[in-house]
DNA sequence: TGCGACTTTGTTTTT
DNA sequence: CAAAGTCGCA
């Protein structure tokens, strides 16, 4: 069959010889370690496209799980492009938690007993930490003692390590770990009352379904006979469970193809602290013996100089398998270093280099350059000189637009009609807009529906019946209740965007944000999450809400970019721009130009991994990552000092940067001046994120703010400010009250009032336009008088 | 009951 | 420096 050697060939043509053999090993398990740029994508894909096309197994039998929403797109796609778009659409591509969600949702009737139904809402952070948050004042706990960050992580991580609130309770090790325990018995107890589960559940309850209820796990089994999984290190204990019973059954009832190809690096191990394991790679060895292991070990992505100053960042690092990458593609460039006076200047580098490439034509599209940072604060000293410098760029990953209040108050309405169950989206909009239903009205019927066994919302329907409250509460109830009724039953005559427009208008949430200036920009969000709307315009509406509200759940996080101060949605197709994004985001992605900024003691090691020797491992796979992102050009950049909780603090370099050979800079770390103590003795005192000080000097051990120690260089130290420094102190305040200045980021406005404090003098501007009124400290802000 | 001035407190990383 | 929470006043 010479046609069948033909796609054989095409599938499998600029394949290196351990790419083919991973492509063409069908059967069986498969464990790729792939290094980064090893072209592990194309291989999976082509893998895929080989099983379908070469040994024709049916598109439906086919999984990819992938670990964030932007990959499983990016494989679909490459996928419609290797086996048309029919075929790639019957496969299944998803992240774990999607696919839970779809199991969840689609064996909904098991899940009865546990008071889910097939509409379950899954519950964002925000709304996870609301939740733990009643739970503690259930139990009544103090909430400032027991911060709910805090019992928020211990539960989670139990629940990663698969924990029922018992066990942890009696592996607790600590007095904390046992309360949260039970205010994690609660939280369930809570989420189940709101038909809701969290991102954790999801994993956790499809495991539990599959190990449990044999003839439903046979049934995916029997659907899904060919299974990959890309980044499996970041897998964590529930994941790879989920893909041993699917692959291989449980160890009472084996079952399943075998056929699981799973591609990982554990140089590229970044997700630890969500649970992810080593051990998965032992696991799999064990639980998989047979399997083939095929490594990747050449690189198609950077060239040399990157490939080896990444390779010295992590080769320092115990415990990992030694791996040799190599290029084709030479030397390349080296390095570029740059350290600045203090962050804000650390953006001004960024975007003048930025500038100063597309100008010399040394990158044709902004597209092609990205700057990437350990936290995502740090995008803000970046946005502001990208603003300034009007470069546009998209932000990937905070999630401030699904965060707004006025979003959240219109997804909260949405859920509600979905799900009148939600007690949680109905306590948020009672009385939003105001219906004149406080917190008093809505404390007595919370506790009245407890009493009564009552769900949130059938208490609303019948609070005529309620015994104590008053006639004008209960009328304000009953009208809600209502408006609520209706809305529920336009569900069925309107599609998903006009849905959004009623509820909009008739909750009177429109209106009033029209009404007011202030209101404007906050309709316009709305307005925004009306467009995404409009891609379920076509499905029918309780389905379309259904599917809208589980791709903003899961998929409103990290992989949505947002452009601009105000943080709106950007599109895929949107404008050529920079991209800034997180180290951990950006994993999976190249870019030609790579910034890696904030490469300070503190900030690069994080602060908080510092003395905990296997995170400060992680810390350096991050750089890793990061640094291996890049194809052609790798900048590194730190600043000297930087403002921190509002204060200026001084670093130290990176200690990865002493990792590098300095010959792989083309101006080294080590030279001139850089490295030398004068530049951080300059500031008069010497401060970092030395634990010691920490724990000695901070606020926290002898409370009050009067201790807090002032970091700030002190006024009269005897150095003179550079240039770059803040502006000399004014005897007398340079703006009067009715000046008309321009400020760089806030345009025109005119001063309001004038003030000097210690020296400094403070100015109060109402802007034009959308920013309004302002206090600014004429040490930073620049403002210039207009005539 | 609602708003505005004041205080407190906290920066990893994400599904 | 911000965001979130607290408190007091009208």
């Amino acid at each position: 069959m010479p046609e069948h050697t033909d796609l054989e060939q095409e599938l499998l043509a600029g394949l290196n010889g351990p790419q083919r053999e991973a492509v063409t090993t069908t059967e069986g398990p498969l464990l790729i370690l792939a290094g980064p740029g090893s072209g592990k994508t194309r291989v999976i894909t082509h893998r895929i496209a080989y099983l379908v096309r070469c040994r024709g197994v049916r598109p439906w039998h086919i999984l990819a799980v992938t670990f964030t929403n932007k990959a499983a797109r990016e494989m679909q796609e490459r996928l419609e492009k290797l086996v048309g778009l029919n075929e790639a659409r019957e496969m299944y591509i998803g992240t774990f938690h999607a696919i839970c969600a779809r199991v969840l949702r689609a064996e909904a009737d098991l899940l009865a007993p546990l008071g889910l139904t097939r509409s379950f809402v899954i519950l964002d952070t925000d709304d996870q930490a609301a939740l733990i948050k009643q739970a503690l004042r259930d139990l009544d706990l103090d909430e400032k003692q027991y911060r709910v960050s805090l019992i928020h992580a211990l539960i989670s991580r139990a629940k990663n390590a698969m924990l029922s609130p018992y066990q942890m309770a009696e592996q607790a090790r600590r007095y904390t770990e046992e309360v949260a325990a039970r205010v994690y018995r609660r939280y369930q107890q809570l989420l189940r009352a709101n038909n809701s589960v969290d991102f954790d559940d999801l994993l956790m309850l499809t495991e539990q379904l599959w190990r449990t209820e044999s003839e439903v796990l046979e049934r995916y089994q029997q659907r899904w006979q060919y299974i990959h999984v890309d980044e499996f290190q970041d897998c964590n204990v529930p994941q790879y469970k989920l893909i041993r019973l699917l692959g291989r059954g449980s160890y009472e009832r084996p079952g399943g193809s075998g056929n699981v190809c799973v591609v990982g690096d554990d140089d590229q191990m970044i997700y630890s602290w969500r649970g992810a394991s080593a051990e998965n790679v032992q696991a799999f060895e064990r639980d998989f013996p047979e399997a083939r292991i095929i490594l990747l070990e050449q690189n198609y992505r950077s060239t040399q100089h990157i490939l080896d100053a990444a390779q010295c960042v992590v080769r320092r690092n115990t415990a990992r398998k030694e791996k040799r990458l190599w290029t084709a593609l030479g030397q390349g460039e080296k390095l570029i270093y740059h350290e600045a006076y203090n962050d804000e200047a650390e953006g001004l580098y960024v975007a003048d280099e930025i500038l100063k490439l597309l100008a010399r034509g040394e990158v044709a599209h902004r597209g092609e350059i990205a700057v990437m940072y350990r936290t995502n604060a740090q995008s803000r000293a970046l946005e502001e000189q990208f603003l300034r410098a009007n470069i546009p760029y998209k932000v990937i990953g905070s999630r401030k637009f699904y965060e707004r209040k006025e979003v959240k108050d219109m997804l909260a309405y949405l859920r509600l009609l979905l799900n009148p169950h939600d007690d949680l989206s109905l306590q948020r909009i009672i009385n939003v807009p105001n219906r004149k239903i406080g917190p008093k009205s809505l404390g007595e019927l919370q506790r009245w529906a407890r009493e009564e066994q009552h769900s949130l919302y059938d208490a609303l329907q019948r609070s005529e019946e309620h015994p104590t409250l008053g006639r004008a509460a209960k009328n304000a109830l009953q009208q809600f209740a209502q408006l609520l009724e209706e809305l529920r039953a336009s569900v069925a005559e309107l599609r998903l965007p006009e849905l959004l427009d009623r509820v909009a208008e008739r909750t009177g949430y429109g209106p009033e944000l029209r009404a007011s200036p202030e209101g404007e920009e906050r309709w316009s969000n709305i307005l925004e999450l009306r467009r995404v709307a409009e891609d379920y315009a076509e499905i029918e509406t309780s389905l379309a809400l259904e599917l809208f509200l589980e791709n903003v759940a899961l998929v409103g996080g990290a992989d949505v970019a947002q452009t601009g101060e105000e943080g709106t949605l950007l599109h895929e197709e949107d404008q050529d721009a920079v991209t800034l994004i997180t180290l951990h985001a950006a994993k999976g992605l190249e870019f030609p130009v790579v910034f890696i900024v904030g490469l300070d003691e503190g900030i690069l090691p994080h602060g908080r991994s510092i003395d905990a020797p296997e995170q400060l491992e992680e810390e350096r796979r991050l750089a890793y990552v990061g640094f291996t992102r890049a194809m052609r050009r790798l900048y590194l950049v730190r600043a000297r000092r930087r403002s921190y909780f509002g204060d200026v603090v001084y670093t130290e370099p990176s200690r990865f940067l002493a990792d590098i050979p300095p010959d792989l800079f083309a101006s080294s770390p080590g030279s001139g001046s850089l490295r030398q103590s004068s530049t951080w003795e300059r500031g008069g005192r010497y401060e970092s994120y030395d634990h010691d000080h920490e724990d000695y000097g901070s606020r926290r051990v002898y409370g009050g703010a009067a201790s807090r120690p002032r970091r700030s260089v002190p006024a009269d130290t005897t150095f003179a400010p550079s240039s770059a420094d803040v502006s000399s102190t004014p005897a007398a305040p340079r703006f009067q009250p009715g000046d008309r200045v321009l400020h760089h980021l806030f345009g025109q406005g005119i001063v309001l009032k004038s003030e000097l404090e210690s020296g400094s003098e403070f100015v109060e501007v109402q802007f034009q336009g959308k920013h309004g009124k302002k206090r600014l400290s004429l040490d930073y802000a620049r403002l210039e008088r207009l005539p």
